[in-house]
DNA sequence: CGCGAGAAATGATCGCTGTTCAATATCGCG
DNA sequence: CGCGATATTGAACAGCGATCATTTCTCGCG
């Protein structure tokens, strides 16, 4: 119909971020529909398009919308912990990634389920949102290392974050219920713990 | 037409299987089109649900064969390296999974792309493959391990696994790049170098 | 106040998908 | 040869993302 003046279009956007993130959350990304999630707040197909010019561009701002929140779970977790150990704080991290991950099922596995067409880059917003997370981590895995190879910080995290990655993918993918069943959560914390203890070693030696 | 007699079951199930393998390779889990399958090797929709039951079924199939090269890769990659050390084959075997991974890209990110309804079950003689590679790998893990702690074996081989998994899955998937690029391959050495260390370490003190 | 330019929203339409299933074609056996 | 069994077909269906001519609305200008 076109009821122009309902919504502003920021406010437009953020319902429709907000009902994609909770279609997705509901379905997952194979069953996800940019139709159904118009239809759910009164629009319909075309307005997706005007509003994030393509299905890729609804998909990416659901994912933002899940990155956001993601940070925010981090940070939460990480807020009123400043007494503890760095190598404490490290595993609270660790807990909340597998925590977020598990809580948002669906949206935190669309994040790695979607991919943009070969040549396309991420949006500069997305990968900012990508590298807040990042550099969240790093200051706790900076604060864990010996000060003086800081510089070794963000390689360091980047490897760490996918080793912690690899075992929740696999903890909520069922891979690991495949053989006898461990605990993930411990397993990643006693390889970050594992990388952190060599650093040192490889330090003094 | 109904060319009865053109094939037998397993043969057509074997031609579906291989053109499905190379669709998939070209165009990935996303574009993958069971039709479009069928119709490269000249037969109709309707044979698919006769061969694979349903568009699972072949897509099982296909990640199916992804797994059988995977093994075949990775023990010619250790066959013949029999005098190195059990950490270089370590290494060894590292490198095969993400050249495997990098040389079928489209295949191997389908293994993870696809997942069954949440309460079906593997099909076992696909869970028998996933395991049949982790067996392989923790052979290896088992020789670069102290004798006196073989039990630990299994459980600490899954670990590495996510580990190296979460290093590939970022190389391939362009999280590195959205930071210094560094060495994905290096980095997941050095943490499954790290957690034998560390074994070991644990095991003396 | 009225009106017209331009923006916003629509939804029919297209080509594609997986899935079903009645109809058809083919085979092996008696 | 003929018949029962089985393999194969492809039209039909509901749904998808994408497009775009059409309709509806808004707002500023005269």
């Amino acid at each position: 119909m076109g009821r122009r003046s309902d919504h502003s279009r920021a406010e437009l956007r953020e319902i429709f971020i907000a009902e994609g993130h909770r279609h997705m959350g509901d379905v997952g990304y194979a069953r996800f529909s940019a139709r159904e999630v118009a239809k759910r707040i009164g629009y319909s197909v075309g307005t997706v398009y005007n509003v994030f010019g393509s299905y890729d561009g609804l998909i990416l701002a659901i994912n933002g919308r899940t990155l956001d929140l993601w940070l925010d779970f981090l940070e939460a977790r990480l807020d009123g912990a400043d007494d503890d150990a760095p190598a404490r704080r490290l595993d609270r991290a660790i807990e909340a990634y597998f925590d977020f991950a598990m809580a948002h099922r669906h949206a935190w596995t669309a994040l790695y389920d979607f991919r943009l067409p070969d040549d396309t880059p991420l949006p500069e917003p997305y990968a900012a949102k990508v590298t807040a997370i990042m550099e969240a981590v790093e200051r706790e895995v900076r604060a864990a290392m010996p000060h003086e190879s800081a510089d070794e910080a963000p390689a360091l995290t980047r490897s760490l974050l996918a080793t912690v990655h690899g075992h929740c993918f696999f903890a909520l993918n069922g891979t690991f219920r495949l053989l006898t069943e461990s605990d993930p959560i411990v397993a990643a914390k006693a390889r970050v713990a594992d990388a952190l203890a060599a650093h040192r070693v490889r330090l003094a030696g």
